[in-house]
RNA sequence: GCCCCGGUAGUGUAGCGGCCUAUCAUCCGAGCCUGUCGAGCUCGGGACUCGGGUCCGAAUCCCGACCGGGGCGCCA
């Protein structure tokens, strides 16, 4: 029997193979029989081979291959045929069938019946939803994104570091935490790496990146939340203003999709996907701005209102129509507003308005940061004003005392990015193995 | 956390007080077929989430639990 090292992968197999043996490997995805000749699909990471076998050839051959249970895991040897009637242009005649692994019946999830399966189904059985080409593409897509995110932050010069997620106090109000046994005593699962990345910016590590999950304690249950998400995170020192923040929010954006284009072409036209290469720079408006636009637009809204999901989701139509823009910036929301981000800078001129922003990609916010106060004082002030206990903070504040420069930086939604970016209905579908409220299996 | 909706074969569904011995598809099994690739044909198999209640009678109505879907709030 050949060893498992020696396959010949699906996408492997051209012109050259015609009339040679090969070793092929995958799950036998369907079996059909028609009396004197069967057909065995038979599936790897990359596509499907036909395995043609004739009973006048070899009976017992026949006999095997037309009685296995379809997605057990099958190790064949044979020659390869060119072949008009086949779908990839050949086939392979076997010599050798070898059953490495047999599947039981009936499947927990169909990988190609011809009837769909709800959300849960799949998730439940996420192995056999794996199998689908169209599953795993969004993943080889999630990474292709990664892949052009991570190129263009080390070519701009970022760091790529890794924060704890065990933490003894969180940063932001607002989300809940999720409380852990730490020894003796008592810890949380960290919502984000705001506290260290700030706290990094003091040291010469002064543009960094992580991107790490991060986990959120809130018992909302929606297609754009979950409780454990990737959290790209970025922070950068010697900055300006937010517009300096906002240039590489803008970068990820773009290189992330630019490269999902030309990295994952055959992706995603498997999900029938296309992915217009957005223009730089992306629309800017004030919040101010927004609010006025969602009021001509017949929202009842006031300056001083959050946006809410449907503010979100109109802007975003709005702005598709009337500019053909699916990412844009809103910036400047007003301090009241972001009250409880007590990190948050407010602008110098006019203290009720920061230099917060949030990207929003079709009507859904994937990014919010900004410059960070960085002067002591400021800061210890803007804490008290949130009834913060100084004392817990200690290590974070203690950075702004021995020279820290000005910075700023945001979150980035993974998650929400390939969302948005494939048009997926739940962000579930972008986690392999998501996190909810309600799920902790598998 | 709040509001609305739903749970029927492995999967996806129809039925919504007696016509249900529960529909259809997919799937599984037996058989026929030498070019299938949504194969085709014949025959067979498999289900009303759980616990209470109403009623002569419950898949169907009511209550509770568990599970799921959608929306809002909050956020990435």
């Amino acid at each position: 029997m050949p060893s498992w090292q020696h396959i010949t992968y699906s996408n492997e197999i051209k012109d050259g193979h015609f009339g040679k043996s090969v070793a092929v490997g995958g799950w036998a995805q369907e079996v059909r029989n028609l009396g004197g000749i069967s057909f065995l699909q038979l599936r790897d990471r990359f596509g499907v081979i036909q395995i043609t076998s004739l009973k006048k050839r070899d009976p017992e051959l026949f006999r095997q291959m037309t009685t296995i249970q379809r997605e057990s895991v099958l190790l064949i040897t044979g020659t390869v045929k060119e072949s008009g009637e086949a779908k990839a242009g050949f086939e392979v005649i076997p010599e050798t069938v070898a059953v490495l692994s047999e599947a039981m019946t009936p499947l927990p999830l169909g990988v190609v019946d011809k009837v769909g399966a709800d959300l849960d189904t799949r998730l439940n059985n996420r192995f056999m939803d794996l199998r689908k080409p169209e599953t795993r593409a969004i993943f080889q897509i999630r990474a292709k994104a990664l892949e052009g995110i991570r190129g263009y932050l080390t070519s701009e010069g970022f760091v790529e570091v890794t924060t704890p997620k065990i933490v003894a106090a969180g940063a932001e109000g607002g989300a809940t935490l999720f409380p852990i046994k730490y020894f003796d005593k008592s810890a949380y699962l960290a919502q984000s790496p705001q506290l260290y990345k700030q706290n990094l910016m003091g040291t010469g590590l002064d543009r960094i990146f992580e991107i790490a999950p991060a986990y959120r304690a809130e018992a909302s249950d929606t297609v754009r939340h979950i409780a454990e998400f990737t959290s790209l995170d970025i922070e950068l020192a010697f900055i300006e203003s937010s517009e300096d923040v906002m240039a590489v929010a803008e970068g990820i954006a773009y290189n992330g999709l630019r490269h999902v284009k030309e990295a994952a072409s055959e992706q995603l036209d498997m999900l029938g996907v296309e992915i217009p290469i957005p223009e730089t720079p992306f629309p800017r408006m004030t919040y101010s701005e927004a609010i006025d636009l969602l009021k001509a637009n017949g929202m009842k809204v006031e300056h001083g209102d959050d946006l809410g999901t449907e503010g979100e989701k109109l802007l975003g139509d709005v702005i598709m129509r009337e500019r053909g823009c699916e990412l844009y910036f809103i910036t400047d929301f007003p301090t009241s507003l972001k009250r409880g981000t007590f990190y948050a800078k407010r602008h110098d001129d006019d203290p009720e308005r920061t230099g917060y922003f949030d990207l929003d990609y079709m009507g859904q916010e994937i990014v919010s940061g900004g410059q960070r106060e960085h002067r002591y004082d400021v800061l210890v002030e803007q804490m008290k004003e949130n009834s913060m206990d100084l004392d817990s903070f200690e290590f974070y504040l203690k950075a702004f005392r021995f020279g820290m420069p000005p910075h700023g930086g945001f979150g980035f939604g993974i998650e929400r990015y390939v969302q948005k970016m494939l048009h997926l209905p739940n962000i579930r579908e972008a986690v392999l193995y998501p996190r909810d409220r309600l799920r902790l299996i598998p």
